[in-house]
DNA sequence: CAGTGGTCTAGACCACATG
DNA sequence: ATGTGGTCTAGACCACTGG
């Protein structure tokens, strides 16, 4: 099906623009309306492999033509597939197939590299923001801080195959980490840093994990339509002493993971 | 607010049917759509518990009239307000207000109910089935037990101050519970059962937390639209040799819970 | 510039629940 | 019979992106 070279339409971007939307026949039933029907369909497109992750459909002009529809139509059957993290639009350009792995398990005790690895995917990380400010007083709460210590913020996103898996923000404490920067820009592991402080073992204090929306910047980072449904993760990391050194807040696309504890 | 005898509008049911929704104006924004204006006004009339839960709103023509839009532009704000979990439609009679917790912390190591009282509500747990069958293999290879082996089967949905909040599944093996159905209808609790079967301590052996979408029943027995994003809870109870003994299946709307760990 | 997705209007018909 | 929410149409204008 890849490597289709013939006359015959094939999911290639550049070949037939309505690969995938011949003969296929929408009208209005009693069990299921006609949006739900073409949700199905491009649904079955994208698990069937026919529409692969990174290509994009056809406009949404042409494709509401060809099935008959209004465009208001095509679009509820499109918002829902964006929500449910399938299909991601980007105004101006075109709407793309997200099509992530539906579950992809996050072990809690593990180190985050190693339950991607099984998976068979190439990760990347990407650094986003790596400074030093004064605490927030949620934040100083929570890492059992002075109201006017400092802390180093670390924003990184993780990625999958090319496709944005996961925004994190870490706290530390400043005082416990003076070689941060120059350790991390080296490495970029947080554990080496650590190692690098003398801190060896450490453990997961508590891991809160709740659920929300993706708000504009986070749609922005992750790939997503703004309003997505996403998985909040909130976790404390202690040093052996039971000392908090690490606070993070995390966020996954709600299909993108599941979370074993 | 909540006790308004004049003639000023409260948020009765019966009293002003657009109370809420006098003196809105909503109009084209360069930063924020109709549709987006109205969602905000809405969810703040919820917020400030000017609508309080359970509480319907005004029909759909009679606010769109108000507000000086079309029905489907408002009707785009409700569906979000619907997705989040504040709101319920029932077709041919009205939208509700869910006004759920927004945060309903559950530990996972603690008893069901140890979480729910702290948070002040009124638990009701209502049984929904409870029989014998034969497993499916799945489950079977979940709860280590041969292909033809018998389980017990136990629907149960919990709801806080009137609002279900929580459905699940539990399977049990039966040949551990002779007597599971006469102590469960005597004492409505699991742990009663595994008590009368010399189960005195348990532990959860694994926990699997995975994001979702309503199904139809789901939605029906939860209260939610159809396609409302939850979360699915998964986890494997064992004794205290470490045999499998329960296999639980839950449903939590993704708004009104926080899994701490 | 042309094409894309995002928003919005003014109608219409339907299935459903209630009185 | 009435009012409700669910679906659908046939247009329209906009902001954004890319060549």
């Amino acid at each position: 099906m890849k490597t289709t070279t013939g006359p015959s339409p094939g999911p290639d971007k550049g070949a037939s623009l309505l690969a995938g939307f011949e003969d296929v026949v929408v009208r209005p039933r009693r069990d299921m309306p006609i949006w739900r029907q073409i949700y199905a369909h491009i649904l079955g497109l994208i698990e069937s492999d026919f529409l692969t992750a990174g290509s994009q459909l056809p406009g949404e002009n042409h494709m509401a033509e060809k099935l008959g529809v209004t465009r208001i139509t095509l679009r509820r059957a499109l918002q829902e597939l964006q929500r449910e993290g399938h299909l991601t639009a980007r105004k101006g350009v075109g709407i793309f197939v997200r099509s992530l792995p539906s579950v992809f398990t996050v072990r809690d005790d593990r180190p985050f590299l190693e339950n991607f690895n099984g998976g068979g995917k190439e990760v990347v990380t990407q650094t986003l923001v790596l400074c030093r400010e004064t605490v927030t007083s949620d934040a100083a709460r929570r890492l059992s801080l002075a109201a006017d210590a400092e802390i180093i913020r670390l924003c990184r996103i993780r990625s999958a195959d090319g496709h944005p898996l996961y925004v994190n923000t870490k706290l530390f404490p400043a005082s416990r980490f003076p070689d941060f920067e120059s350790v991390y820009r080296r490495q970029q592991s947080v554990t080496d840093v650590f190692r690098a402080h003398g801190i060896i073992k450490y453990h997961r204090h508590e891991t809160r994990v709740s659920g929300g929306f993706a708000a504009p910047d986070e749609a922005d980072m992750l790939k997503l339509t703004p309003g997505t449904p996403v998985f909040r993760v909130n976790a404390l990391n202690h040093d052996e002493r039971s000392q908090p050194i690490e606070w993070t807040l995390g966020c996954w696309p709600l299909t993108s993971v599941e979370f074993v504890f």
